[in-house]
DNA sequence: TTTTAAATGTGACCAACGGTCACAAAATGA
DNA sequence: TCATTTTGTGACCGTTGGTCACATTTAAAA
């Protein structure tokens, strides 16, 4: 029987993932070391690369993990929205879901900015379903409006200044707050829509 | 004479800032090496740090000159400045200015998100000259509007837009360009100006 | 001119990183 | 029992930002 080492090793590979969402976690992307994650899950630095071929691939992989969750929750109220302005005000309360783990969200970003600058993970980040994609907006929207190009564009500015929050927030800059962000977005909802 | 000896410090400051201004110029803040930038300049490694603490600090004293060229340019031209909406599209015009020199653009962005994990430049960054602050908004609009903390919000919302727009850019996502920014600028400033 | 001291420049060195690889240990099937 | 495959190991590599004891140059003092 194969079974029992695929068993071995899909326990390996959650114990090391459960090791890395911890480590990362607690340093950040480019702070939390391979090292670190495997010794936290005790095993040698090397069987790491038995499972991603590199730090930014089981990064990706959380990332997805993450993003599911929040998206399942998300879709569920999605199907009981009644209009435009309830399904904006599900995704609102989704992209605030992010913030209330500021930490990860945090992270989050900081990978972001680390994936632009590799190819590989460049790539990755913009085809796959990792990020908070234009083309998802217009799905959302779909039931509720015609303007399909729109709500693709809303969607990618809300995105760019969602992720500009953060770096303001993680900067420490006091001066733009949940508060405004959420203003702001009804309105480009409004001006998008009409 | 201790002038000469000044002199020739200056002198190697100045070398070493150029070469540095290359580098990150060519290869970004991470990738750029200080070997790289000594040895375009014609000295040993260990030269550098006589002159600056960290990779960070020099990269500090390039965004500050970078910023005040800009910064001239931009005062002189609101200087005749007549109405809140002139002044407005001169500032989008200084915004517009970075993008047009956009390898640059995305280098402070992603020095700004490096800076944010590190305590030191952190602050620096946020009570510097280094940054579109929010105070600074206030005082550009001041003679146009009564409307001082909102002036200072808008400020804000509009650097973390921008900042994200930069995000949405690097990626490669199309989806959000120029002139959506430039649209969704002065549709905040007649938000905060209403 | 000679001596002294300070400024400027050097590059071997350090600890740490992501990632590799030849090898060891354990599990499997015959 | 033995051969083969899977899983795990940790020394090792190249590279980095940063340090430091030392060498070289310059300026002032004697």
């Amino acid at each position: 029987m194969v079974t029992r080492q695929r068993e071995k090793s899909e326990l390996t590979k959650n114990e090391l993932m459960k090791a890395a969402v911890k480590t990362f976690g607690e340093m950040g992307f480019e702070a939390a070391t391979i090292s670190e994650i495997t010794c936290e899950a005790g095993y040698a630095k090397g069987n790491f690369y038995r499972y991603w071929s590199s730090k930014g691939d089981v990064f990706l992989d959380i990332m997805k993990q993450k993003l599911k969750q929040h998206r399942e929750k998300r879709d569920q109220r999605l199907a009981d929205a009644k209009d435009y302005n309830e399904a904006l005000e599900i995704v609102i309360d989704f992209l605030c879901s992010f913030l209330d783990d500021s930490k990860w969200a945090n992270i989050f970003l900081e990978f972001t900015v680390h994936a632009a600058k590799t190819r590989d993970l460049r790539e990755k980040l913009l085809n796959g379903v990792y990020r908070l994609s234009a083309d998802i907006y217009a799905e959302i929207f779909e039931p509720f409006t015609e303007k399909r190009e729109e709500m693709k564009k809303m969607g990618a500015v809300v995105t760019a200044l969602f992720e500009g929050f953060l770096i303001q927030h993680q900067l420490g800059d006091k001066n733009f707050n949940v508060k405004d962000l959420k203003e702001i977005i009804r309105i480009l909802a409004d001006y998008y829509n009409s």
